[in-house]
DNA sequence: GTCATACTAGACTAATTTAGTCTGATATTG
DNA sequence: CAATATCAGACTAAATTAGTCTAGTATGAC
């Protein structure tokens, strides 16, 4: 299945609608409302998208997170690593420190890392602007109006992965 | 970390003992010796392999397993497809039928499928041939005598993954 | 300066998933 | 028919993941 844990699902929400909400700052009630998700669930993603860079936080009254660059400039690898770890297929790679010390080493460690250079590069390729394109979201509508975001959230609302 | 789950992880190693046997018959408490897995953890592997076509198995009184076809002809794909379901990297691609109908369908699906392709044709690129290639194993050893079983499967004994 | 707001951190519990075991059936050989 | 092996699925145990709770820290408004 390989499939990304809920966490990662729910990150990527909650990056789509700071995406919608562009440089503006967003509480985290704010997330939780449009995304439905409970506030400490938000609270602890957040956390770790912080610690990776992709986001900033703003603590005291009026706080709140807001994207730390352009949706162009975060990649579907960045987030999926700063939630589950490194990207890497085997069991090889993870885990206890140095888990291929046996005589040879890992003995196909090589032929899999091929496997994950794809998928990585594949994962570096894919934008949270790709993600999050309008057109591609609400294709019947053509060009929408980049400042009507309500409209926009709902869609996102109701399109949760999973 | 998207790893492979355990079992497939030894259905690898099943093959492995297979494949060293080419087309000779081996009982699963064969396997099991080698592989040092529970001889029913074997038979529940092998059971998802048989119906996966990618082993043959016979039954009665000196069965056991073999190969379907060569070792070339077996992918990776293959076999996490036959053990783990469908390849795909989202939540949007399993589990219930129809998770994605939502008024847009799922609005990320379009680009994942991007990423699921890479993935799929690395891990069709990647035969049990090459995982199993007695120069990658024992590269110091030079070229081995193909009948040369019991060294080759003490190797691989030792070199389980994870 | 104090109070309300909002993020931070980590421990803890619950739920889900995965791994492994057990029981009994079916098939084949000699 | 007795011995050997696979086949099938239910069941239990272990590990992982998700979600909750409590307490702490930073900031801005009044």
């Amino acid at each position: 299945m390989l499939r990304l844990n809920r966490m990662t699902d729910y990150a990527i929400l909650v990056l789509a609608v700071l995406a919608a909400r562009r440089s503006e700052l967003v509480a985290s009630a704010m997330i939780a409302h449009h995304t439905q998700l409970n506030q400490t669930t938000i609270a602890k993603i957040a956390k770790e998208l912080v610690r990776a860079g992709i986001i900033v936080a703003e603590r005291g009254a009026n706080g709140g997170y807001r994207l730390a660059r352009a949706p162009a400039a975060i990649t579907a690898a960045q987030v999926i690593e700063a939630i589950e770890g490194p990207i890497a297929l085997t069991a090889c790679v993870e885990g206890v420190a140095d888990p291929c010390e046996t005589r040879h080493g890992c003995f196909m460690s090589g032929n899999w890392n091929e496997v994950n250079e794809a998928l990585r590069s594949a994962l570096d390729n894919l934008t949270l602007e790709k993600l999050c394109d309008p057109e591609m979201l609400f294709p019947e509508m053509g060009q929408m109006a980049t400042t009507d975001y309500e409209q926009k959230e709902a869609g996102i609302q109701s399109q949760r992965l999973s």
